[in-house]
DNA sequence: TGTACATCAGTGAACGCGCGTTCACTGATGTAC
DNA sequence: TGTACATCAGTGAACGCGCGTTCACTGATGTAC
């Protein structure tokens, strides 16, 4: 009952880890939709149908890269979250903005599998939903811990949301920061949106032409992001980089 | 030397159309990569080399629904600033949003082949970037009204640009609006990439479990970028919907 | 207006390719007694 | 510690499929004189 046993199920666990490199290797040369079966298997040295002892069929290994790719962002923007002291809020803001997006520079497919078009013909099921929440938890993070010190200036002339909006952040709230008020929700949502919209546009070549390298309007975006939610300004000063 | 001269020409100009269409709607069904020349041609009940007289290769005619997209969001964004009196600028605003919008939702396969993850092998040529920008322009059509009103509030307290965001950001004036301030630039960047992401993460199912469905957020996330990027706010008061 | 030649659209067969998945099988590892 | 049976990993062949692209061709349309 331990958690790996016997011979063969270390064997299994190792080369389920091994299919799954290979299929990320093969991700990062072509692209998603070209990931095949069969050529992880001519990599590794296996017959194709052996793949099978492993996954169901090509869509459950894509699954797993897609759950594989949310919890390495995910820890990575956690660990930038902690790395920081409680204190500095803007601080731990920008680190967890920086560390996303080298996440993201150093896995551009691994991004596009998560944040890009819809795989045609695959249906993303349940397993992805909690991986993929853990960068939005991070940064509500910190709203909460601004909220919690006394120092996010959650803005008095913040436009309300509708009642409708109002509800769903109400829902959202209540299982994730009940204590944060609407209005401040409401800009974490846009801001979120913001990041990835950035991010995309940045790996997918949209800013060519206008931003592009984009590193000192990503720092811009932190600084601007930071104050439109309401995050105090740095008591240091040096507004990093 | 008229547009269209011969039998041929009207014909050939047609067919051209008609492949188009047919490869759109197999886009809609089945994603971009699962575009087929040979679907096309027995679906127009042709023989697949046929088509080679009209596009060179799969490639080129990928390029040219790239093209095609951009242009029809395009004049969309036009018309819907157009439709707008050019006094009512935070309505400018909000009506292209909208149309933006809109147009993403009515043609989800479209978006994602514009701006969702590049397509694997497929190199984006030169005729692309023109179409592409016509969205930006519009939205950089209405601040600069709103500039030449005099009712931007271009902010006092924003932040600028680090010195190389700055000599983007300039260079990008010159060709487009030099009157600008590099401030109000620099958030239109943000705001642009801010509707992109919400549209993805809407259309790329990213919200569901947030502000699924996503209008009253898509309406409240207007206003909020609108007066981010120092729109005036309503003469006539109702803010819409 | 009529003829001769050039251009072009569409055909049909073929090349060479890779894919996901199934299935009956062998041989090694694990388990119960 | 040893034996008998059950489980599992990996093989190799096969099924059935669709793809992009090339090529020599026929017949219709266009052009020059």
């Amino acid at each position: 009952m331990s958690a790996i046993r016997t011979v063969r199920d270390r064997a299994r666990a190792e080369l389920t880890r091994e299919i799954k490199n290979e299929a990320r290797r093969q991700l990062a040369i072509e692209g998603a939709n070209a990931l095949s079966l069969r050529a992880v298997a001519r990599e590794l040295g296996m017959v194709s149908s052996a793949l099978y002892r492993y996954f169901r069929n090509r869509d459950e290994l894509l699954t797993a890269l897609i759950v594989d790719a949310y919890n390495a962002l995910g820890e990575i923007a956690e660990s930038a979250f902690a790395a920081v002291a409680d204190t500095d809020v803007r601080g731990r803001w920008r680190e967890v903005y920086r560390a996303v997006r080298a996440w993201a520079r150093r896995h551009p497919h691994e991004y596009a599998l998560i944040y890009g078009s819809p795989i045609p013909g695959y249906r993303a099921p349940q397993d992805t939903v909690t991986p993929a929440s853990r960068v939005p938890l991070v940064l509500i993070g910190v709203l909460r811990d601004s909220w919690a010190a006394g120092t996010l200036r959650a803005g008095s002339g913040w436009p309300p949301p509708s009642t409708t909006l109002s509800a769903q952040i109400e829902r959202l709230a209540t299982s994730v920061a009940p204590e944060l008020p609407g209005q401040v929700l409401a800009r974490a949502v846009i801001v979120w949106t913001q990041l990835f919209g950035m991010l995309s546009f940045e790996l997918f070549g949209q800013l060519v032409g206008s931003v592009d390298p984009s590193d000192d309007f990503f720092e811009h975006a932190i600084e601007q992001m930071a104050d439109f939610v309401g995050l105090p300004a740095d008591d240091a000063g040096d507004a990093g980089r």
